[in-house]
DNA sequence: ATCATCTAGGTGACTTAGGCATATAAGGGC
DNA sequence: GCCCTTATATGCCTAAGTCACCTAGATGAT
């Protein structure tokens, strides 16, 4: 917590940005198959919580954009491999069409962002 | 509903980013003082929630990020115009560099969506 | 042998963000 | 009076995410 209430992570400043590991998922098993631990090293610069992660892989199961199966080869826990669907590949693309008009309204917020502090608003309170 | 159990805007595929709209906010108020109503207008390419948006203006006011008086002037209900302190400016500044380490996130997802597109996985089940 | 550690997958309780419907109220037109 | 627009706001619900745990196989150290 810090002085205002907030959780560490959030503190004060910038919530995070969320909705956004779906397309992450679906991006990283269109690299090729994978298990969730693994999914987790591939998507490791974005912090993704173990728990959450397994939750929305087998959600997305139950929606038919990925699929699985046990993997008992090799030495350790059995993983279960995920790959995608003709479904989930039809899911990225829709998702990239999202995200391209997300980066179009990112562009002009920073744009507008950079206007105001080289402008004018030196006085500004 | 969809068929899917999904509400309209989110049938199945894409579901919406979230936690966009506190900087969507300090953006608008960076461009001059503004009352709820007009913040709607502002943002209206971003289809905000009327609701949601009061709720969240009263929720940066506490969090110190914006103040409001009310303006009674002019004819209709009174108004609670909003602008943003120095606190919310820096907050502002704050979500940019967040949201410029985003835009480089998405930008290497499209590319490596485009290139899976373009690429050799014609054979890809 | 038992202990710690790494890999791998998972659950339960909780909080937060957002969506939807609806309420309230001032003023203007008829 | 009644409806429309402007303007602010509340209640209820779901979806998404966080945090703290739990299980279990394999491996190496003491």
């Amino acid at each position: 917590m810090c002085e205002n209430n907030h959780r560490e992570q959030f503190c004060c400043p910038p919530g995070r940005v969320r909705g956004l590991r779906h397309p992450w998922l679906l991006l990283a098993l269109a690299q090729g198959p994978a298990h969730g631990y693994e999914l987790l090293a591939r998507l490791s610069d974005h912090e993704l919580d173990p728990g959450g992660l397994y939750r929305a892989l087998r959600a997305m199961e139950e929606e038919g954009l990925i699929r699985s199966v046990w993997d008992t080869s090799g030495s350790g826990p059995a993983r279960r491999v995920y790959s995608l669907t003709e479904l989930g590949w039809e899911e990225l693309r829709a998702w990239t069409v999202h995200l391209r008009r997300l980066r179009a309204q990112l562009e002009r917020f920073l744009q507008t962002y950079a206007r105001l502090e080289g402008g004018e608003n030196d006085v500004r309170m």
